[in-house]
Order: C-alpha cells, then sequence, then structure tokens
RNA sequence: GCGAUCGUAGCUCAGUUGGUUAGAGCGCCGGUUUGUGGUACCGGAGGUCGGGGGUUCAAGACCCCUCGAUCGCCCCA
C-alpha cells in the first residue's frame, strides 16, 4: 500500500474537512476583528537570514541552535524558516521605511516553523494569528492590543475557560534587579531545587517561576516580586494598563510569575490560558518589546504585540460543521446526465449550492444523494419513454427556495401532486 | 534530546495461553426487490498484519532494532 508512498514530513499536518473549517472560521473571524481596531494587513516572507533571527532572540542559545529550521542556500548564506513573525516584521519594519507610518497597527497569519518534538497543539508547521503596535509606547497601545484579542476570543465563542494572565517586567533596570535578586534567592535553596531547575539557575533563572515541578513551586510562592523592584515609572505604566483594561471591560488576573526568556521584553507581558488543552494552555499571549528594534540595528521603537496558535484556537472552536449542501440533482437514468448537469449549472450560476449525482449504478444514485441530506433533493429519471422530474424539499428549508424552484420549473416540467 | 502508550483492509476495530486458507461493521463497486426510494438481501474489489532481523516445527501475537503516531518532559521566540 503506502510503502512505496513518501510520507508527510514529521510535525507537518493535513487539515481537512471540519478541521480545516474551523481553521478557517478562525481566519476569518481574525481578519474581520483586525478591521474593526483598524490594524492593516501585512505579508513577510516566510524565511529570512538566520541572523533576523538569532539576532533579536539573542543569547538563548538552545532555540537559536536546536529550535530552529535552518539550512544554507546555494551561496552559502544561511537562511531560516521564521519561527515567529515579530522578528521578520520588525526586520520590514526598518528596511521599508515603515517608520513614516508610526505608530503602525499591524496584523498577519501564516505559517511558522519550530525544529520541535510535536504534541498536542504543537506542530513543527504550525499557524499562528499575530498584531502588532509598533512605534507606539504608550500604555494605550496594550490596552487596545488586549481588547482586540479578547474581543477576538469572545467571537470566536471561546472566552469560557479562558482567562488572561497579566504582568510587568518593568523596564530594563527593574527587569534586571528583579532578575539578580531572584537568582540570590534560589541559589540560597540551590539544593532543594529540582535537577531542571539548578539548570535552569545558569541559563534561565526566570523560568524557574514557572516551573511545573512541586518542589521549585515551595520555593516559588515566596520568591523575589518584580513590584518590589519597579521604579516609579514601570509602576505607572503598569497601573495605566490595568485600569486602560478595565475602562475596556477586558477581564484579567495578575500572575507574577509570568515571564519571557528574551531581554528585549519589556513592561506589559500576558496570556490568554486556557485549562481544555493539556499542557498546551495558552491560547494567546505577548508582550513589550521595546529593546528589539535595537537589537536589529534600528532606533530605539517602542513596541507592542501578541500571537495566537491557529490550530489550538481551531481545536477550542470545536466541529465547525461543513456547510449544509443546498440542491442535489440525482440523474436516475443514462438519458438525463446532461439535463441534471445543465440544472447543477444553472443553480450553481444563481449562487446556490448544488451537487450533480450521476455516476455509478443509475438505481443507487437517489440514495447515493439522500445521503447527503441535501435541503432539495431533485430527480430527473426517465419513465414509460417520458421525462419526469421530482422536487423534494426536507427541513430546514433552503433560502431562496422559491427562487430556485420558479428557475427549475422554467425549464422542466414538475407534476402538481408532487409540490410539497 | 528524554519517557510512556500505540501501529491488523479507505475508516473504526476483533483476532482466545504463539497453531493451519487473517475477520466484522462502515465505506466503495456491481446486482436483485421493475421501483417515489436515506430500507432489505446477494455478490465483488481491497491486507507481504508499519518495516527489518531473531526465537520456534509454527509468529499478527514473543525478543531486538528501526520508522511513524499519540501524550507528556525539556524548550517555548
Amino acid at each position: 500500500m503506502a510503502n512505496n508512498t513518501p510520507q508527510a514530513i514529521r510535525g507537518t499536518q493535513d487539515i481537512f474537512g471540519a478541521e480545516a473549517e474551523a481553521f478557517a472560521f478562525v481566519v476569518e473571524t481574525f481578519e474581520r476583528v483586525r478591521k474593526l481596531y483598524r490594524f492593516r494587513r501585512a505579508e513577510m516572507p516566510v524565511f529570512e537570514k538566520t541572523e533576523v533571527f538569532a539576532r533579536s532572540i539573542g543569547e538563548t542559545t538552545d532555540v537559536v541552535s536546536k529550535e530552529m529550521y535552518s539550512f544554507e542556500d546555494r551561496g552559502g548564506e544561511s537562511l531560516t524558516l521564521r519561527p515567529e513573525f515579530t522578528a521578520g516584521i520588525a526586520r520590514a519594519y526598518l528596511t521599508n521605511g515603515w517608520q513614516q507610518h508610526a505608530p503602525l497597527k499591524l496584523a498577519t497569519h501564516g505559517p511558522l516553523f519550530r525544529y520541535e518534538r510535536p504534541q498536542k497543539g504543537r506542530y513543527r508547521q504550525f499557524h499562528q494569528l499575530d498584531a502588532e503596535i509598533i512605534g507606539a509606547g504608550e500604555p494605550q497601545a496594550d490596552v487596545e492590543l488586549l481588547a482586540m484579542a479578547d474581543q477576538l476570543l469572545k467571537e470566536l465563542g471561546i472566552a469560557d475557560g479562558v482567562t488572561l494572565q497579566l504582568n510587568t517586567l518593568g523596564d530594563a533596570d527593574s527587569r534586571e534587579a528583579w532578575r539578580t535578586a531572584l537568582v540570590e534567592y534560589f541559589r540560597d535553596v540551590r539544593d532543594e531545587l529540582s535537577e531542571d531547575s539548578q539548570e535552569r539557575l545558569e541559563k534561565n533563572p526566570l523560568r524557574i517561576l514557572d516551573s511545573k515541578d512541586a518542589r521549585d513551586r515551595a520555593f516559588v510562592a515566596d520568591a523575589p516580586q518584580i513590584d518590589d523592584f519597579l521604579g516609579a515609572e514601570a509602576q505607572d505604566f503598569f497601573a495605566a494598563v490595568t485600569s486602560g483594561l478595565d475602562a475596556a471591560g477586558v477581564a484579567w488576573t495578575r500572575n507574577s510569575a509570568l515571564v519571557r526568556g528574551l531581554d528585549y521584553y519589556r513592561h506589559t507581558a500576558f496570556e490568554f490560558v486556557t485549562d481544555r488543552l493539556g499542557a498546551q494552555g495558552t491560547v494567546l499571549g505577548g508582550g513589550r518589546y521595546d529593546g528589539l528594534m535595537e537589537s536589529l540595528g534600528g532606533p530605539a521603537t517602542p513596541a507592542v504585540g501578541w500571537a495566537a496558535g491557529i490550530e489550538r484556537l481551531a481545536m477550542l472552536v470545536g466541529e465547525c460543521g461543513e456547510s449544509r449542501l443546498e440542491i442535489a440533482v440525482a440523474a436516475e437514468s443514462r438519458d438525463r446526465e446532461a439535463d441534471a448537469a445543465s440544472a447543477v449549472t444553472m443553480f450553481r450560476r444563481m449562487g446556490i449550492s448544488a451537487e450533480l449525482f450521476a455516476s455509478g449504478s443509475p438505481r443507487k444514485r437517489y440514495d447515493k444523494a439522500r445521503k447527503t441530506d441535501p435541503g432539495v433533493l431533485i430527480s430527473m429519471d426517465v419513465r414509460e419513454g417520458n421525462n419526469v422530474q421530482n422536487w423534494l424539499a426536507t427541513l430546514p428549508e433552503i433560502d431562496r427556495q422559491d427562487e430556485a424552484f420558479r428557475a427549475f420549473l422554467s425549464r422542466w416540467d414538475i407534476p402538481d401532486e408532487d409540490l410539497k
């Protein structure tokens, strides 16, 4: 069977049917909401020079060396399939002179690639929605961005069971002071931490805060809080974001353990989290990344953004059935196949969905058509030498049924007793 | 990179402590009931039991390796 057929690449997916409908529903909803908030559409390349991602991501060596899809092109240049949108958008912003549009609200969506082990809601080629506000340093930008995210989740119908967790990482100074305090605190209890967290103490101490290990959690509760290290400006900024969210009617909860691994993040960090997706509970996440543009050689540019996994959103949206067939036409005799085909074409040109059943055993075509549960089932046959048509409507009645019926009657007869 | 579970027809699965020609339902194709009918009945196509090696008189079943899937750990930009 398939022993000679190439297999799909690990972690890629072929999406079809109801799942594909759910996927499309997510994207369509995003496009609609994004226009309400006047975010402008952008399209970027799916690959960039590796340095675009390496420089923006910085020193987190694991991510750069092990988690990216990188390769050399024929000229020997290292290229990388985009693992995120933000770095590519920042590069486009700088290289295309989009500064002239600042503050710029951008939205995009499409495939991303990460060299990871697939698991629930996590693939090597996956798809995200993305929204960014570039060149806006005010907390109102954070609020607007979060309000859009909140409305998106509501319009997708998945807001129940999803909570917005919010934190601040402060400005560069407060962030650094906090980090130092954390390292000191955890170093004192180093031997009682999990093996993973002992490792993290050196590489990425902030990550200890969201460890899943019970041994770590005991200490996390009493760990130094960012609030104790925030300068007045940082405090004001966060207060403005939270009061702005309250004013906008966006519910949120404080999660002081919510962190970002990368250094360019400042101030607001947030995640919309659900308890319905196993280990991959984050449904939409982002934050303020005021330090990113400089790492790519651009001028200091404040920016804030988020991304959301389309697959995960689609899973929450659930079964999004394919739309019902409006009219099925069965040619129950070979002599009526041309008529049936022409009827189907007529309906389609009217903007009504129609499907032709004219293959296989003529006797079974009617049953086959009936199984699709169409709004209207038309059979076309030959009885005693005469062409015969039958029109059967089933509930719920389709839109424009009368119009379709009149159009059909203008070309083919239907006996009176068969009407309704 | 690590761990657990799993891998039999297009799909969902059976397959007894290893025993002879590998099964069912659904789907598909064809044929009956000369019919207004999502029915019923009959027949058919489709499997080197993920792949390779080993144990055995005998392996879909047991052992090893490998590939793949699922879920979790690490990581999460």
